[in-house]
DNA sequence: GCAAGTTTTGTCAACCTTGCCAAAATAGTG
DNA sequence: CACTATTTTGGCAAGGTTGACAAAACTTGC
């Protein structure tokens, strides 16, 4: 499929589609509201929609997404030797979070996909960021992806940590930004073995 | 929707359908067989195929799945003091693997499926077997789940770890039994700080 | 403004997936 | 065997998703 994302046309169609499907979420829920509604709504056919998103639910990943490539460059640019974990520390910390639409987002999310579905968008943008994470690393020297054991591993522990500290994040009470770092701060420094968490592993 | 799992008739349609259903992926290929074709073979209607089975992929992934009911007994099954990551080992060592049908299954995967479709299927299973590591870390102390950040990030990097390794091997040259246990070893090993592997996360 | 080339959109058809309800098969009981 | 409760299946309809091809809109160079 070939995705339109060039000229200022496309450009007003998508977000005609995004505001259409959002005022839709919101009003009557995300599955009572049919791909073919929205389309309607931002005055286009079905099949431009799919044009636009790869499915309905993408809709509620789009900022996921958006983040993700914001935090590709950030990681790039860091310091060549600072320490990979330092690295996702600074640019986490860095990041412009909106928490508003976030918690919308997260709302929409809660109340309206099928888990199956949200569990696993939410563990492919994880995936992804631990590839920028591993790509970072470097030391992939250049071979096919994934091909080194350690990378890969080192990669994904941090990316699960960043992640089960948003996750944890979204399901708490306390949504501001200082428990998010608190919490971000907490899972990376378990895996650094600092003097806190240190031997995190060996736990019964 | 209602699964059926219960008698001996459903157990045979379902038995047929798998049978039907490999025949087909290795005769013509996983996205040039229609689900109705399976079922047709299988002499039952396309309804029931959607009984059986969540989707036409899902065929690909059932060996995954009961190898993960088995890991959760057999992890069950390890003494309580042991620590989390022998536990692992052992249980993972333990298991039966059938090398030629995990061959089988992996270049159907790789030739027929789009890639988003069968990375987020492997996620997955992951994230599942991460859930059952959680669960017999036991810190979890009946709250809702993932109440407690350690033992999630623990169990994500283990699973991490062990598919990270699993991966590698299905990738590399040397599908023997022995490089997988290296591999898995190698990787659980990093995440304990072996001698080796200290430090990981400091990598550049 | 016009012709040629590129990008975006619409139409159509096929297949995937699921909820709902009723028919058929099966199991259990007396 | 007859009766009833449970389980499995089929049929249908609605909606999700995608490939193929043509029409429409836009860009560019003249």
């Amino acid at each position: 499929m070939v995705r339109p994302a060039h000229t200022v046309r496309s450009e007003r169609t998508r977000e005609a589609l995004r505001r259409a499907a959002l005022a839709r979420f919101v009003a009557q829920g995300v599955e009572d509201t049919s791909a073919e509604q929205i389309a309607a709504d931002a005055g286009v056919s079905l099949r431009t929609f799919y044009r636009h998103f790869t499915s309905k639910h993408d809709l509620l990943f789009a900022d996921y997404d958006a983040g993700l490539h914001w935090f590709r460059r950030a990681l790039a640019a860091r310091p060549k030797g600072e320490p990979i974990i330092e690295s996702v520390r600074a640019a986490i910390f860095a990041f412009p979070y909106d928490v508003q639409a976030i918690t919308q987002i997260a709302a929409l999310r809660a109340g309206a996909l099928d888990p199956g579905r949200i569990v696993g968008h939410i563990r492919q943008v994880e995936a992804d960021f631990g590839e920028a994470v591993a790509e970072r690393l470097g030391i992939r020297t250049g071979a096919a992806p994934g091909t080194s054991l350690a990378v890969t591993v080192t990669a994904r522990c941090i990316a699960a940590a960043v992640f089960g500290a948003m996750e944890l994040w979204m399901l708490g009470n306390d949504r501001s930004l200082a428990e998010l770092a608190r919490l971000c701060n907490a899972a990376l420094s378990a895996l650094e073995g600092g003097p806190d968490d240190a031997g995190m592993f060996r736990h019964d």
